[in-house]
DNA sequence: GCCAACGTTGGC
DNA sequence: GCCAACGTTGGC
């Protein structure tokens, strides 16, 4: 699989074809195991306040820079997502079950932060919003994409993605780096980033925020970089 | 169902 | 480019 970030990191691209990625390729499990890991995710401290009759906040993301995935480069940066055709595109190419489940929950109109991931300066980019809900991510048909899985059937479609709009870009950069600065004293002090799943749930490339986290990461766009 | 091998993610 | 973390695969 790869990685897309819109990838999961990675994306692709809205219609085009690219990008994004997300990662992919899993499958394999099926439905059930699915619903298994997204329990226990939930239960976890990090996903609890994630209730599904809250609004909801998260992280998305994406590689901005060129990296081929079997010939096809997965590049989807937030520039990218900015050129496109009324500032949207498709988050295509997640192929990670508790990310897939997570693009599942997403309403309209929910904000997301769209996160620079596996580049040179890794961080939170810019702000999107959700204007389509989750619907089939054509990319797990066509043969010749990277996150092509041909067990996905038409009955019984395996993966999913949401349509996202650009909503500005912060205000500052907010680095990886000072997140996790604020992470690892939250996690002594009882701090609103203690549980954040950058870095609780390092790996997943769709994440939820709580609206305390969402509000914490917001602010500091108001103060010097640190 | 366990778990070793393997593959991917993504920071550094 | 390296490699730690962690998810997936597949034998048993």
């Amino acid at each position: 699989m790869p990685r897309p970030r819109k990838r999961p990191a990675g994306a692709a691209g809205p219609e085009k074809k690219g990008q994004s990625g997300k990662r992919t390729k899993s499958e394999n499990l099926g439905e059930a195991s699915a619903k298994v890991e997204n329990s226990s995710l939930q239960k976890t401290s990090a996903f609890k306040k994630c209730g599904r009759n809250l609004s909801n906040y998260w992280l998305m993301k994406s590689e901005p820079e060129s990296r081929l995935e079997k010939g096809v480069d997965v590049k989807f940066s937030i520039e990218d997502l900015k050129a496109q055709p009324k500032q949207t595109a498709c988050w295509d190419g997640v192929r990670n079950y508790q990310a897939r489940n997570f693009l599942r929950a997403m309403k309209l109109e929910e904000e997301a932060f769209f996160y620079h991931s596996n580049g040179k300066e890794p961080g939170i980019v810019g702000l999107m919003k959700i204007v389509k809900e989750a619907y089939p991510d054509h990319t797990q048909f066509e043969k010749n994409n990277p996150h092509y899985d041909p067990s996905s059937q038409e009955d019984n479609l395996k993966w999913s993605m949401v349509d996202v709009q650009f909503v500005r870009m912060m205000k500052r950069f907010i680095s990886l780096a000072e997140l996790k600065t604020y992470h690892q004293s939250h996690k002594a002090t009882g701090g609103l980033l203690k549980d954040m799943a950058l870095f609780t749930h390092q790996r997943l490339s769709i994440q939820p925020l709580t609206q305390e986290e969402f509000d914490f990461i917001l602010s500091l766009e108001e103060n010097e970089p640190s």
